[in-house]
DNA sequence: GCCACGGATGAAGATTTCTTCAAGTCGTCA
DNA sequence: TGACGACTTGAAGAAATCTTCATCCGTGGC
């Protein structure tokens, strides 16, 4: 291992680590789009969606072209949508199971723990 | 969409945003260790590998039991291996398009660009 | 009981990342 | 050319995360 490859991997991930960049990031998944629709669908301001947009750049997750009046975005490699798919399924099963065992512990009669 | 759910997979991916937290993950692919020997591999100090370790169980992502005298933390699910796998593929591939695009770059002359 | 060892926890200062605001670029239309 | 729309950029204060240090808990040996 030449040595800061775990680096790389936690900034890799420290960049999909903002509610903004996942959304881009989801939106993107269905094919480019213009900043102006992404702004329609996030809630959040025009130049705080063009800084979270920077950091995707910057990381090669998404490209830029300009067409004429506007911008669009998108991702850069279909492998950005397979990841998200694979961290949707984690999350569910995580969620899941805490359900599972909020129920059973409930069920179990609601001793106290901890 | 409930709502707030961009916001878990950010923060899912931000535990995973730590040099120590995804080797500490990595090495548990390989099957459950104890807290001694992910210090040996890891070069951190030990309160410091605590408190990476509290956040990924806080996160469900590892679990810790005792085992007299020391604690053994496993993967919670192997889901999280098959995550890791995931990234791997794509931060391969974004670099070696970088490197292809690098070297692109040089064999057309080095012309300056931006 | 007492001490040492393996870890965990709490707290505080140092860093990093976010948000926001003001100003700037680039294309279009008049 | 000038003005406007669509974004981007830089900078600064606010907020979150990291690292480290001191302290604490549980287990086993004496």
């Amino acid at each position: 291992m030449p040595v800061p490859l775990y680096q790389a991997k936690a900034e890799f991930f420290r960049t999909l680590g903002h509610p903004v960049r996942i959304r881009v990031l989801e939106l993107l998944q269905d094919g480019p789009r213009p900043v102006r629709e992404l702004l329609a669908e996030i809630e959040v301001e025009p130049s705080n969606l063009s800084q979270q947009l920077a950091v995707l750049r910057r990381t090669q997750l998404v490209t830029a072209t300009r067409e004429g009046n506007t911008v669009v975005y998108a991702l850069s490699t279909p492998d950005v949508a397979e990841l998200l798919r694979a961290a949707r399924r984690i999350l569910t099963e995580l969620i899941t199971d805490q359900g599972a065992l909020l129920t059973e512990l409930r069920a179990s009669g609601g001793r106290s723990h901890r």
